[in-house]
RNA sequence: AGGGGACUGGUCAAAUGGUAUGAUAGGGGUCUCCAAAACCUUUGGUGGGAGUUCGAUUCUCUCGUCCCCUG
């Protein structure tokens, strides 16, 4: 039985403390599913946790990538997947902590992306090409080769109109079929999700915080050094938030008060999205803090459901 | 206390004696290789009251709140 534990949230919601004491209640070890969190360097902005606070509990997927390098899900599956061969050779539960909702539902469904390597040289002529004769243009050849993928993906969404056309070219099958088999597929895991919830004015309140305190802690600084390794904007470190806005504010655009702001109201938009992405998910379990008010009572809930999933056994 | 000005969604602005318009915040959603990304969609409003008028957010009066000036 291949037993998966997932414990995911919006950002700031708590995750990090309540995953570190569910893995010494159950003998596991925690699985960072975050896509910036892998990153060396980002540590202020991405709010990761200290050696302090993981308390001796093994954390896999953080600060494994330089911050210059690519990362994305196909990458994030494998590592994880050799993690999780790890973890249950120990004998220990697999814990996948991190507000990544797309990671998550990669590894859980076993989403199968490999069909061939990406293009980098073809991927940037469709983007030539829709800055030439515009996203319309673009989203006819996709309409010409995939009717359904076209009626699915608005032409002003470029980056995912190019990554079907992109598909098609690649396999000649339609992107469309591809992700409707796909979607049919069902988890190889036994598997218990739970989703940590607040109330929407606290978690926001909450987010505010958090980012004075970065501020505080010095992400400026954090920025500047990133910079100094090299990182530039476009790359996929500097998609973080709190990340890109410091460094237009370190190049001189806007006040750091604005940028400030900014990074707040990305963080409250990031975490809705989050919140969407959840709903949307099949078999989650919720765990409402308003209701739950405490840790140790969240842990309880928590517990119970493993037992009956039979992921840890009944006392 | 006297004089002047302002009041339009949560916020900032526009407009008109005849369907109140935007921006932004907020809400909902899509998502299968940059996902902390990219994209779609949407709820809210003329400070209260009276008058003129077929019709007032607009004009008049009054009350309220705020700002400025004088004392």
């Amino acid at each position: 039985m291949k037993n998966l534990v997932i414990l995911t949230g919006p950002t700031a919601v708590g995750k990090t403390s309540l995953s570190i004491n569910l893995a010494k209640a159950i003998n596991g070890e925690i699985i960072s599913a975050d896509s910036m969190q892998v990153y060396k360097g980002m540590d202020i902005g991405t709010a990761k946790v200290t050696p302090d606070e993981m308390d001796g509990i093994k954390h896999y997927l953080i600060d494994v990538i330089e911050p210059t390098e690519d990362f994305h899900v196909v990458k994030f599956k494998e590592m994880v997947e050799s993690a999780i061969n790890e973890i249950y050779a120990k004998g220990k539960i697999p814990i996948i902590c991190g507000g990544t909702g797309f990671y998550i539902q990669a590894i859980l469904y076993d989403i199968d992306f490999t069909e061939n390597e990406i293009d980098k040289g073809y991927r940037k002529n469709l983007e030539d090409y829709a800055v030439k004769y515009g996203n319309e243009a673009l989203h006819a050849k996709l309409k010409e080769i995939d009717p359904v993928s076209a009626e699915n993906i608005p032409a002003a969404n470029v980056k995912r109109v190019i990554r079907a056309i992109e598909y098609y070219n690649q396999t000649g099958e339609q992107f469309s079929v591809h992700n409707a088999t796909q979607k049919e597929k069902n988890s190889p895991y036994n598997f218990a999700y739970f989703v940590l919830n607040d109330d929407r004015n606290l978690l926001y309140n909450r987010i505010d915080a958090r980012v004075d305190k970065m501020i505080e802690d010095g992400l400026v600084d954090e920025v500047k050094a990133l910079v100094k390794a090299g990182v530039k904007k476009g790359m996929t470190a500097m998609d973080g938030i709190g990340y890109k806005e410091l460094l237009d504010y370190l190049e001189g655009d806007g006040t750091l008060c604005d940028a400030i702001e900014l990074i707040k109201k990305k963080s409250r938009n990031y975490a809705k999205r989050q919140l969407t992405w959840f709903r949307r998910e099949k078999e989650v379990i919720w765990l409402d803090k308003t209701v739950y008010t405490s840790d140790d009572k969240l842990l309880d809930v928590i517990l119970s459901n493993l037992r009956e999933k039979g992921i840890i056994e009944s006392v």
